[in-house]
DNA sequence: TCGATAATTCGACGGGGAACGAACTGTGGA
DNA sequence: TCCACAGTTCGTTCCCCGTCGAATTATCGA
């Protein structure tokens, strides 16, 4: 009777501390091992062995700079996970409903838009016709890659990658899709250039600019 | 330093027998307490330690049947968090390539079909026009109502239950949707009912008929 | 009412692994 | 060249929890 291999993939995500580090890292940045040792509130050597699990195990990439080692999730599918297990964890002992949190209005999922904002962004897209979704992989459609061009996206360059163009992901605390793929990743980086949104220090979270609501508004019709 | 909402939804998984036994659920049938602790190798009066953390972590459901107790996987949500964990479980590793065993085919997902079969089924009724996905909630266009009539699905019938009408589940062995939500437990039901399909005994794994082969050709338009 | 079987509870055992202190390696800056 | 700091390795401790044997409860059939 030999364990299944979501076993041991779980029982890698189901420590209290290497949760946590993997929690600290689904904003899609880097960050050392002593960053990751303080979030989870452990010493740094219990750290290192910890991070050396979750590299091992195929969840976190690696990249040394100087003395600094930078973990990051190794992969979208990784951060989609975690994702779905958040939506089940915060749909399973449902009691009082917090009211909304800054990380529910707008947050980043690895390197796209979650929250209330990326869902409605999705809606928009979904909406107007941009999104080409009747095949089950999605792309843009020719007012959706007019769009992106006039924002200024290369979207041809971003099907050339490995990675996949355009999917849908599950938000846990809206429990409806947001785009996700090369192609939510390159929004989310076009609004953080552009100064439509920011990141906060220590959180998903990102606040909406005054630049960015007024953008929001012309460019995907959405009202903020 | 509290230990998140992941950590301990992941722990509860990430244990080898319990894996195996909501392995055993996976294809949404109930099963008995002995039953699923024949299928994980440990005793009786272990199994049921672990069932009871399952039912109390609120992974499963519990109904009792006179001296029987008939466990089964709570929802369609827990069934698609593991489903997403075997897609990045079976991801990591990859070495030789094993060729196509019978579950890669065709299986149930819970209450839906998955595999190739299912995964077909999606892109058929998709690029049809059969389905509505310019929205992100997913519905039958009238063509594909119509065709849903024909076959003898009470499609609005499925719109009224709590459940999510129609939504798209990762694919682990195909890397690609298929269709779950109520309308695809509807099809798997219909299937079933036709006897186009029919369930392995131990596994998830399901046979087409030659009936199905030539009624799916017919219905769905697929080569099989 | 009395076995037979399903399932749980209790108690004890044992192993795995998370944690930390201390020592070590390696890189950068003065 | 030497110190400061990032990170790892090693050894030890400790506790959590999975496991099973034995006893208990519950339900069915005769």
């Amino acid at each position: 009777m030999d364990a299944p291999p979501i076993a041991s993939l779980s029982a890698l995500i189901g420590d209290p501390a290497r949760a946590l580090m993997l929690s600290a890292l689904m904003d899609g940045r880097a960050r050392t091992a002593s960053e990751l040792a303080d979030r989870a509130g452990i010493t740094r050597q219990t750290a290192s062995a910890h991070l050396a699990k979750l590299t091992d195990g195929g969840l976190l990439s690696l990249e040394r700079q100087g003395r600094h080692r930078y973990f990051q999730l190794r992969c979208e599918e990784v951060a989609s996970v975690l994702e779905s297990l958040m939506v089940l964890g915060h749909q399973l002992p449902r009691g009082g409903r917090e009211p909304h949190s800054p990380e529910r209005c707008a947050r980043t999922c690895y390197d796209h838009l979650a929250g209330r904002l990326g869902v409605e962004l999705l809606e928009s897209l979904s909406e107007r016709g941009h999104l080409e979704t009747r095949t089950a992989q999605l792309s843009l459609s020719s007012s959706g890659e007019d769009l992106f061009e006039r924002l200024g996206i290369d979207w041809r360059g971003l099907q050339c990658g490995r990675r996949n163009y355009a999917r849908l992901c599950l938000d846990w605390s809206e429990r409806r899709h947001h785009l996700a793929g090369a192609l939510g990743a390159a929004l989310l980086h076009h609004f953080l250039d552009s100064d439509w949104i920011r990141r906060q220090a220590d959180s998903r979270a990102v606040v909406l600019t005054g630049k960015g609501r007024k953008a929001l508004g012309h460019w995907f019709d959405l009202p903020l």
